[in-house]
DNA sequence: ATGACTTCTTCGAGAAGA
């Protein structure tokens, strides 16, 4: 079984890009991060013909959150607990029933925070804050959990080419590097640190001074599994040649591929 | 370097991204 994450910088966009993407890769799950969508005009059949299911949680403009799948989630979760007054669509929840085991399969796309000393600052650090609160109680379940998205957090400096230029930036902060490991702590894993520590290892880069050129990326597009998910870890790959494409999204897929 | 790109708003320049 293979599940994934991709911020998608926009589906309509993007449409030719994710359909070539899920004819080539296949996956089973996929959540997708800023559809830039309404759910009313979220390209749905096109991605319906290639046989997956669709559940979005749309905003206009920017953000918004999807999931797709082979089957269809029993229940779906749309925002993420513990602000009701948040109307940034970020956060999207499935619930699958495979094979007798129960499987939750979030898409996050986590506030960038940018720039530092502001309210968006805080709303990423708040937002971090209900994420942990909400990863608690999925934890306690001890169901199948895959937390998956764009978490708008570089880990550690392995993971930056340039860590430097990051120091003022929300991105690369203790404090938000603090709230990523205790995310972690609770119990969740870094699918793609259980599988590799190679430098030079991104999901991002971006569009402008030649980055992608020069691999100047960050990695900031994690899959977080529970030890459920960790048990069953087979593989993860980092789906770096979609960067090449024409017209690409900044981000590329993550990849992983669970026992049956 | 308040830059550089890119998408979305919706027809033009601003917001937002990272």
């Amino acid at each position: 079984m293979l599940i994934a994450t991709w911020n998608i910088n926009g589906v309509k966009a993007r449409l030719d890009a994710l359909l070539a993407w899920l004819e080539a890769a296949s996956p089973d799950i996929v959540g997708l991060q800023e559809i830039k969508s309404v759910d009313e005009t979220f390209p749905r059949a096109a991605i319906e013909a290639l046989g997956y299911h669709v559940e979005t949680h749309g905003q206009k403009g920017f953000n918004g959150v999807a999931l797709l799948s082979r089957s269809k989630p029993t229940s779906v979760l749309r925002g993420l607990p513990g602000n009701d007054a948040d109307d940034h669509a970020r956060y999207i929840e499935g619930l699958w029933e495979i094979g007798g085991r129960r499987l939750r399969v979030a898409s996050i796309y986590l506030p960038n925070g940018n720039p530092l000393g502001t309210e968006k600052f805080a709303y990423k650090l708040a937002w971090m804050e209900r994420l942990i609160a909400h990863a608690a109680a999925l934890l306690a379940e001890e169901d199948d959990l895959v937390l998956a998205g764009d978490y708008n957090v570089i880990p550690m400096p392995i993971d930056v080419a340039n860590p430097q230029a990051w120091l003022g930036d929300a991105l690369f902060q203790p404090e938000s590097r603090g709230a990523l490991r205790r995310l972690v702590n609770l119990g969740l894993a870094d699918a793609v640190r259980l599988t590799t520590d190679e430098p030079k290892t991104y999901t991002f880069w971006d569009y402008q001074a030649g980055a992608w050129q020069k691999n100047n990326g960050i990695r900031i597009d994690h899959l977080m599994i529970s030890p459920e998910v960790q048990d069953r870890l087979v593989s993860v790959g980092i789906e770096k040649h979609v960067r090449g494409w024409e017209k690409p999204s900044d981000h590329v897929p993550v990849v992983m591929e669970l026992q049956a």
